[in-house]
DNA sequence: TGTACATCAGTGAACGCGCGTTCACTGATGTAC
DNA sequence: TGTACATCAGTGAACGCGCGTTCACTGATGTAC
């Protein structure tokens, strides 16, 4: 209970700040919007922190360390974050909704006349085998694991993943002959993400893109088909 | 590679310093055994690094904590140790070595004759769902993953589990209507690890312990049946 | 479009704390007789 | 089994560095007219 943060994360000091007294007329599209400048700096240093903690882990990582990475001084981080945590915050939502979308688009293609092996190729393409990825969603993990708000917000990504694979999976899969257990949309999403935590694994421990990519095909399609 | 530690891990200090010079007559049984004094005092730091990197992670303990955690000042680690790396990996192999032994043993008692079901309960009981443990091996990984070398001592423990695995499954499990990928012992124990390493994420995040091991079950069953 | 002005975003110096690392010392342990 | 002695293991103080955090300041940005 030590680790968790009071604060709400991802909610940046900027955003908190009372908005200024607008008596004179406020430019209606502008306000409350923060600059580009602003944007810029904030991204860079996600940009950055991301490179760092791939590289570092997480609790290694200094603010100094990123502020350099990034080509800022310590006083821009603090101008944008209010602690570690919360950028870490910030980088994970930004990677996790890039994510969504990119299983989303992937799957999105997929339609119901399909094939099994079809189906299991697109799960491939769209589920991410990025080392540095997977590095860095590992330590969110552990981060999760010690803080229940946070652990939340992980589960709420993975569900919207999850629940766009189960209304693919239901349309392709055969699951009549699948184990009661197994016998909805939403059960076999959970494998599927189940069988890629578990291969992933793997990469981090030295295997090859490629050869993990047969291994899960393997898997999946046992699973599957 | 800047990650990489350059001396070999797992070799304290205190096992590398020059034998004394024993012109007097030596008493065979005791040369170069450490005291009981100082075996104590390193498990005693193990265990309190386990506790400490379970509640903290591995990059935000300091050998400080240890110390307090264990009941030690700082200067009993350095007797005893040479890096926090140093620590780390000595207590990987500790645990993983009681994993390993525990696997032998359950599994040991799983004949040709019994059902898959039997075998699968076995399964479940061996490979463990201890939080703090997972998230210690958790950050194992992480470690792995940024060196070759670690990665390599991890490889070999759960290449020993797995050959276990691989016998037990074997004997027990008909491998012939499998797809060909998985119709070996070999591949299905690495299956049955991946189908664990996947289903103990989500303890991570928080879901209990007996949903887990219900869940595992499905899995097996669905892949082994 | 240009200028004057207000506000904002990032700079960089300063401070201080936590902790890694070292080391002379002392009490504990084990050995010789 | 008891005592004297040597060596070992852990103590605790000291040093210093890295870095988190703050803040007065300045150059950048955007707005009003």
């Amino acid at each position: 209970m030590t680790a968790e943060t009071p604060r709400t994360p991802g909610l940046p000091k900027a955003q908190v700040r009372p908005a200024p007294d607008r008596t004179s007329t406020p430019t209606p599209s502008k306000v409350d919007r923060p600059t580009r400048r602003r944007g810029r700096t904030r991204a860079r240093l996600i940009e950055a922190a991301f490179a760092v903690f791939a590289e570092r882990g997480f609790g290694r990582a200094s603010i100094e360390e990123i502020c350099e990475a990034a080509g800022y001084t310590r006083g821009a981080f603090y101008s944008n974050f209010s602690s570690l945590d919360e950028l870490f915050f910030a980088l994970y939502e930004h990677r996790a909704q890039l994510i969504a979308d990119q299983v989303g688009g992937v799957l999105g293609r997929v339609s119901g006349q399909d094939t099994v092996e079809v189906l299991v190729n697109r799960v491939i393409e769209a589920l991410t085998l990025d080392r540095d990825w997977i590095m860095v969603r590992t330590e969110f993990l552990l981060h999760a694991a010690r803080s229940a708000t946070i652990a939340a917000t992980m589960t709420a990504h993975r569900t919207v993943v999850q629940e766009t694979l189960a209304r693919t999976l239901q349309d392709v899969v055969d699951l009549t002959d699948l184990p009661p257990a197994l016998r909805s949309g939403a059960s076999l999403a959970r494998a599927v993400m189940a069988v890629h935590d578990g291969v992933v694994v793997e990469m981090l421990l030295g295997t090859g893109t490629e050869e993990l990519k047969s291994w899960l095909r393997t898997l999946l399609l046992a699973l599957l088909d």
